[in-house]
DNA sequence: AAAAAACACAACCGCCTTCAC
DNA sequence: AGTGAAGGCGGTTGTGTTTTT
């Protein structure tokens, strides 16, 4: 048996993305919209392989990625978020419109971790607050069941500066000139339509929070079939700690009920 | 000023799940 | 129901950049 490589190497460009190649690739995905990552390349004209201007695109060329400058906010979420769901980067990510996992999971094993890690060292408080979960991720499991497309997000402040998840046009080259921030925060709408995965979103005036929930009710939780907490399956209730645990994720510190600053699902 | 070490991050890899047939 | 392809995920590696010695 034994499955055919995703992507044969042969004949294929490596390493980093040329500014030619994104341009490319913008261009083609502009035209005909995502998806179809196999013969994208063929039919685009490039010689990369199909898993390859996925991420290229998913991760940098797509409209609406910030790069680089994670707030403090931004930081403490990941926190948060990663105590409740271990290295489910996708997941994260998903609550920090603009931001991919990519991108933070290098954050996380290049910054993030160690800083959390001293943190948890010195101050014993925190330990208390948060105790297993930095040494023993009880809310880990290693590979994914099943994180499908970015988990849509409620925008409740649509006045609010574009600090989150407008998209803007940043089809950055590869290492070259980088407007970034700046850049992101003046440019227009993107020129383009980009084909999304259909996403049901939330009215805002259904935005609520009722605690007493099944698991499977849940969205971003159901992939966890049951691995949270030590064992809670789908049809199965939280206790008392797994309900703080969420509560102070969604509400934020101090639980003001203010869910405006959160991605929401 | 040069070399070494540390850091940051883009890209690749292999595995898993889902989907279409 | 079974199988293969496609898509998606987290882990890891390679390399350029920055900081320290």
């Amino acid at each position: 048996m034994g499955r055919k490589p995703s992507c044969s190497k042969e004949g294929m460009n490596r390493g980093a993305w040329t500014a030619m190649e994104d341009g490319i690739l913008v261009s083609y995905i502009q035209k005909h919209g995502e998806g179809k990552w196999g013969s994208l390349p063929r039919r685009a004209g490039l010689k990369r392989c199909g898993k390859s201007c996925r991420l290229r695109w998913l991760n940098y060329l797509r409209p609406g990625i910030k790069r680089g400058n994670i707030s403090e906010d931004e930081e403490e979420l990941i926190i948060r978020l990663h105590r409740l769901l271990g290295n489910r980067w996708s997941l994260i990510a998903g609550r920090l419109p603009g931001r991919t996992d990519n991108e933070i999971k290098n954050y996380w094993n290049t910054t993030l971790g160690k800083k959390v890690l001293r943190n948890s060292g010195r101050s014993k408080e925190d330990n208390q607050a948060a105790p297993e979960q930095e040494a023993s991720p009880v809310a880990v499991r290693s590979k994914a069941l099943r994180c499908t497309a970015r988990l849509p997000v409620v925008q409740v402040q649509p006045a609010a500066p574009a600090s989150h998840g407008c998209p803007s046009e940043t089809a950055v080259g590869d290492d070259g000139v980088r407007e970034e921030q700046a850049a992101d925060e003046a440019a227009p709408a993107p020129a383009v339509e980009v084909q999304q995965k259909q996403l049901d979103f939330l009215p805002e005036d259904e935005l609520s929070i009722d605690l007493d929930f099944d698991m499977g009710e849940l969205g971003f939780l159901s992939p966890w079939r049951g691995e949270v907490g030590g064992g809670v399956g789908p049809g199965d209730r939280f206790d008392g700690d797994e309900v703080d645990d969420l509560e102070a994720l969604l509400l934020g510190p101090g639980g003001d009920g203010n869910l405006h600053e959160f991605a929401w699902f």
